[in-house]
DNA sequence: CCTACCGATCGGTAGG
DNA sequence: CCTACCGATCGGTAGG
């Protein structure tokens, strides 16, 4: 990503657009009257996703951050109290977001046969990993080393209420003896199978989102997308 | 691990006491005639993949790992051109051990099904990821954009040399049809449910590496111990 | 949110 | 391998 990205740090004057700016102190921007700071939040939020997921977090700066929201290098401070403040909002909105599509997707399945939740719940992690906009959950993923305890319990709650929407599902599966593992390990292994995607994964090859849900599915319970 | 580690830093005079040092300078130890830089480049490369395991490589300094091995801040220089080389003989340890250990449990199964040599392939998998020792390649398997490319690309020819090993066994599965996946995705899923292990596996609690690997046989191929 | 800045830390080195 | 050190970088802040 370059250092400026002053596309995105100056979106066209809208509706929004209002004569009193609400910002608390600093100049006026030049083509602006009104910033968005809810934009400019979201849009170091992003930034911050991308790098930590490409670099990991102890490798990046808040510099870097910064420059790739288009400010200068003091000004991530301005929204986020410190930089572990950044990460930890990062994965909290990944894992909030994740949780919000996971429901969604078994709310579709309602009545639907176990092994069709499953592939539900399969296709729907595989988007949040490695579909558009999918940097905050790798990042969940891969560094929470980097939090300290009181963060990363309040995430674990989010984890724990994430691996619930599976439990019900893997008991079914592994009672109806689709599923030969244990349930406990069994979704350990599963999860781990696909979050491994993220090293591997390569949207300019071959292989589609889709293409690993049918993989994943036939691996783990023997069923093609055909069965339901 | 403590910021000194002197028992480790001086090993009892043994047999190889020499009395003419071979080292290029620097003063006499007080208690040793001799220092074995085998020993000390061992004990650097044991602290680093340990530290680098349980911080991550950015996070980790060179004072850190000078620290553990009973060093000075500047001594891991002496044995080690920079920081990235450490990291990258770490990796390179981890890798070329690995591969020693899977040839011998594959040499191990001569003649056996293809079954149980992929039970001997999980099983250790399991065991240079998660048992004595087991710093190495974790260190590999998590902080791989910490290399640059010319490392990388040495490191991936021992990384394809280690997954060729794999895929005649799971070839013959899916001929057999004991392995329903796409060899090719197969292979990257299961390896990756085996290798996000890292991430929860607990010495401490119940499971062992034995029930581990029932269970990812059990989920993968539908057969647990008991079936040859 | 920018400017200007600080204190601490870090990878690395000279010289013995 | 230690001592003493350097230059660069980094997270973070005051003040507007």
């Amino acid at each position: 990503m370059p250092a400026h990205a002053a596309t995105s740090a100056k979106p066209p004057a809208g509706a929004s657009a209002l004569v009193a700016p609400l910002r608390p102190r600093g100049r006026p921007r030049k083509t602006l009257l009104e910033r968005d700071d809810g934009n400019r939040r979201t849009d170091l939020l992003r930034a911050a996703a991308a790098l930590f997921r490409s670099q990991g977090f102890a490798a990046t700066t808040t510099r870097d951050i910064a420059a790739a929201a288009g400010m200068q290098s003091g000004s991530p401070f301005y929204h986020f109290k410190s930089k572990d403040a950044l990460l930890f909002a990062v994965m909290h909105e990944g894992m909030h977001s994740a949780l919000a599509r996971q429901r969604d997707s078994l709310q579709a399945q309602q009545g639907q046969s176990a092994m069709s939740q499953l592939r539900a719940l399969v296709q729907t992690h595989f988007q949040v990993l490695l579909g558009p906009d999918s940097d905050f959950v790798p990042v969940m993923l891969y560094e929470a080393r980097s939090l300290n305890a009181a963060q990363r319990s309040e995430l674990s709650a989010l984890q724990a209420e994430y691996e619930a929407l599976w439990i019900p599902v893997l008991t079914d599966l592994h009672t109806s003896g689709a599923l030969r593992a244990p349930v406990g390990l069994a979704r350990l292994l599963l999860l781990g199978a696909l979050n491994w995607s993220v090293q591997w994964f390569d949207p300019r090859k071959s292989a589609t989102v889709a293409d690993l849900t049918d993989a994943a599915m036939a691996l783990f319970v023997g069923h093609s997308a055909a069965s339901t």
